[in-house]
DNA sequence: TCAACATTTCAAGAAGTGTAGAAATAATAT
DNA sequence: ATATTATTTCTACACTTCTTGAAATGTTGA
């Protein structure tokens, strides 16, 4: 992940609701979610604000889409949140590796 | 760090200039560096606009200031780093560790 | 105390972002 | 064909953020 992919995956972080998506898609793992649900589940159903905020993220590569009938299945992107990790990570030490000490240790799954 | 925290802090990083600060200042280390030097490292010496970024950072905690003499000296949070790497690892692995994969890898500094 | 330096605060305008409702598109079932 | 369901696109408006220049604040040295 470069920088300016960085810029737009924080910008796209940045807002409540699309947080949430993103934790929602995480959590529904790789079969993803239709929009409606994503609404149900994030609280703004049916309405044109979910589109405009599933948009946006879908711009920013953190989500992926796809058709399935009636539905749009959205899916968590997550080579990208990784690669935003590793952004912040390499960030985070760079040029001074003893700096970050902790954020060098491994990050498990709780 | 809790969501509200996570907000604010990608918020503060989705700006180039503020990106760019903080890169700056990690690379800087724990002496941190002056507004002036910063300024300049950033392209924008002597401006109110590196105010207005620096103080937004402050505000998400991502930086610190302190006084010293004449200068006002500039640290990376690298806490609060760590804390947003932390935040987007959980929501990723979030009930599915195995989805994660080379997410849950440590991440090491180059 | 006065002058110079480092940085912030203030005020105003331009640009960008989020919200809401109505109309449009796409797929399915009758 | 038509109606129904799922979702997006369009338009307009309120709100926030970024930038700029001028004035204010705090610190040091002569």
């Amino acid at each position: 992940m470069d920088e300016p992919a960085a810029l737009a995956a924080f910008a796209a972080l940045s807002q409540e609701t699309r947080l949430r998506i993103v934790r929602v898609l995480v959590e529904a793992g790789p079969d993803g979610l239709a929009a409606g649900a994503i609404g149900e589940a994030v609280g703004a159903a049916g309405s044109s604000r979910l589109s405009f905020h599933l948009g946006h993220l879908e711009n920013a590569g953190l989500v992926t889409s796809r058709r399935e009938g009636r539905f749009i299945v959205y899916t968590a992107a997550y080579a990208a949140l990784g690669g935003l990790i590793d952004f912040l990570t390499r960030d985070c030490c760079q040029g001074h590796p003893e700096i970050c000490g902790p954020l060098a240790a491994p990050r498990t799954c709780t």
